[in-house]
DNA sequence: GAATTACATTGATCCTGATCAATAGAGTGA
DNA sequence: TCACTCTATTGATCAGGATCAATGTAATTC
């Protein structure tokens, strides 16, 4: 993933037929946008996503207040979305990758309310709402699609907050270490063995605790046969008892 | 609101026009789906939302894995949203009054990913949601209204993340009570008293605590003369101070 | 390649909130 | 009205994770 960065794409393109970088080609239609979309549909939404926007570690996507103008559909990349509580501490909302959307919250009041930062290089498609809004009203199949990705949305923000809620840190750690894993294996990615993009502190922050405790949990881990970590590298060794120990399962050893 | 349970409402309406529970004479209108309609556009809305469903305390709206079929908006009564985690603990995921739209987590995967209950006797509007779809592509400004609602859900989760994620008990509790208090003085009750329509227990499973720390926690915010418990019934004797332990504002007492 | 900075690990100690337990009060139904 | 159940309060104790602190390691910069 890190090696796939794309050609140059900051000039607008006029016309998105024939070109490479259209929906209709992307690797990632069937994880993004276009799902269940024919092919003339298709056509008519690479009209609208003419615009991609490239940008490098540490850069940010949209901040706090920012007026709405686009979703983004990750390309390639790595990015996170964080808030910040009334204390100045920061909270991460999410982690994301290639064939996610980022932005839906801005929809509501016309502003972000939270911000985007890329933690490795990335290419991001720019979706101009008010033109989708449009779309939608046209192509009922792209209509559902995208109503479907902001329940999906909702979902996992109830899954979050279930692991925030219910769960202790170990079977936090072992949920995220899953969710990484499931979500690389659907973009053709090993499902065993990956890089962390983020540091331990950032998934403190995810996750509700903090990087003392990221860094113990691993260890701990390791020492169980769980996983092997190496700083940023984790393969996951055992992802059937990782998943007892997401699910609080006992298990005689 | 306890006391304003409507007439009988089972029976099905074929025509909305001229009756008092349509859409564009209700007193919610202006909290719900139909913010910003014309009053034309509003009629065609009428048309689309004629069942009404009375609930009684301790039902559900709908369950786990129940067929998609409509999105519910409440005009009376209380109802809280919940999942249960693997190991069986149920955790809630919103607690829901008037005016509020519940069921958009079906929307992704054609059945609902939680379930909901009544704490309180209330009522229910049935919204078909494939109908909704297609009058969205015919009123933007209906779907948009729509799209704000979804996204204002997904707002309201990020805000529940990081209470679990980043706050302690007592700041989550007083995060609690100023909601609700909030969310009252919307709908014209008063900001400052009111009754918990759920348990401790209940409260506990939101905020990622357990009963007795809620218990706890309330009568110490009571010693300190920040809010007045009597069982349900809550009245919040200071709300600046709230807010400030809500924030962890140092407070020179 | 050395210096600097950012990130990670590990240990010792403390504190918030969980857990276990007992009691009391409110609500419900016979 | 009594009995029963559900709910709430309060106390005592314990543990998971936070905090404070020191050291080690990787990544950047000059």
């Amino acid at each position: 993933m890190d090696t796939q960065n794309q050609q140059p794409l900051n000039k607008i393109m006029m016309n998105a037929a024939g070109l490479k970088q259209a929906c209709s080609n992307c690797s990632l239609r069937e994880l993004c946008l276009p799902i269940g979309l024919e092919s003339s549909d298709m056509g008519r939404l690479d009209l609208l996503v003419t615009r991609r926007k490239h940008i490098q570690r540490g850069e940010h996507v949209f901040r706090v207040g920012a007026p709405f103008q686009f979703l983004f559909a990750i390309r390639t990349g790595f990015f996170k979305t964080y808030e910040l509580q009334e204390d100045g501490q920061e909270h991460i909302t999410g982690f994301h990758m290639a064939g996610e959307i980022i932005g839906m919250d801005a929809i509501s009041s016309d502003q972000n309310t939270c911000n985007a930062v890329a933690l490795e290089d990335g290419d991001l498609c720019e979706i101009p709402f008010t033109l989708l809004e449009g779309l939608c009203r046209e192509i009922p199949a792209l209509q559902h699609q995208f109503h479907k990705l902001m329940s999906r949305e909702i979902i996992r923000d109830h899954g979050i907050m279930m692991l925030l809620g219910g769960m202790r840190a170990e079977e936090r750690l072992a949920a995220f270490l899953l969710n990484l894993s499931q979500r690389y294996a659907a973009r053709g990615y090993s499902a065993s063995e990956f890089h962390l993009r983020m540091t331990r502190a950032e998934i403190g922050q995810y996750l509700g605790m903090k990087l003392e405790t990221v860094s113990r949990t691993l260890t701990k881990f390791q020492e169980q046969g769980l996983i092997s970590v190496n700083n940023k590298h984790v393969e996951l060794q055992d992802l059937v008892r990782l998943r007892q120990v997401m699910s609080r399962e006992e298990c005689a050893q």
